[in-house]
DNA sequence: CTGGATCCCAGATGATACTG
DNA sequence: CAGTATCATCTGGGATCCAG
């Protein structure tokens, strides 16, 4: 009963234009935050690893992004203090559980790219829908 | 074993530089895209009703992600030819499909979201790592 | 009512150079 | 190596006006 209370009054929050959920989603859904977590999947990884692995982050996004994503408890930062730097990343309990999420959609859309893709080609077909009385 | 193959191969896509899902995921993962599917979960709306439904988006936003989400085939529009206007959205079964999964992360999502907040404010705290000798 | 067209700004992102 | 600082750019997104 309650639970399903819960379940009606959540499942409205994100629509709600003051939800504070929306600006995690934000982060958690960025462009390149998505990436790191999916990079980090069990996996523990130095910054310029981290770096090769995503495709097309530049060094400023990648730290902007990580730095973020430690701060809401994604992932985790360990800094070895020699020289040179040694700093390794990798996803806290919490990351884990978002990965997991953020994994079923990827791997979706993967699986049925192609599926959109033709969708999207048939639109770019008839551009527009004249109806010529 | 082929398919032991595949997800080791789909994997990596994502990470790619030139990786074509990108695009789509920019898409399905967009500010609005994600509250457009989760307002119209089991529910065919129009216009107006969605924008209202959808805390804080303009209509120029509102407009272009429908168009967008139509292109990519997750919505599909009904525009009844009468006056005043009156066109109606909803998924299709591929955008069902997505939202399924964009459901899983965002019910995730508000269920931990306390746990994120205490992390952040926690980080606030300190807001530097200085390392006094 | 459902948008399209335009203008404009803030923030996201990239490129490059620099530092401990 | 792991960033930071700075500057330039590009894009998302809001405001507004207009039209079928």
């Amino acid at each position: 009963m309650t639970k399903l209370l819960n379940e009606r009054l959540k499942k409205g929050e994100l629509l709600n234009v003051d939800c504070p959920s929306r600006e995690v989603l934000k982060r958690l859904t960025g462009r390149w935050s998505l990436l790191v977590l999916i990079a980090l999947r069990d996996e523990t990884l130095r910054f310029s690893a981290l770096r090769r692995r995503i495709g097309g982050v530049s060094e400023r996004m990648l730290a902007q992004t990580l730095r973020y994503m430690e701060e809401d408890g994604f992932i985790s930062r360990i800094a070895y203090d020699v020289v040179p730097p040694h700093v390794e990343y990798h996803l806290t309990p919490l990351g884990c559980e978002a990965e997991e999420r953020i994994a079923l959609l990827a791997d979706w859309l993967e699986n049925n790219f192609s599926r959109i893709m033709e969708k999207r080609q048939a639109s770019a077909a008839r551009p527009v829908v004249n109806k010529p009385l």
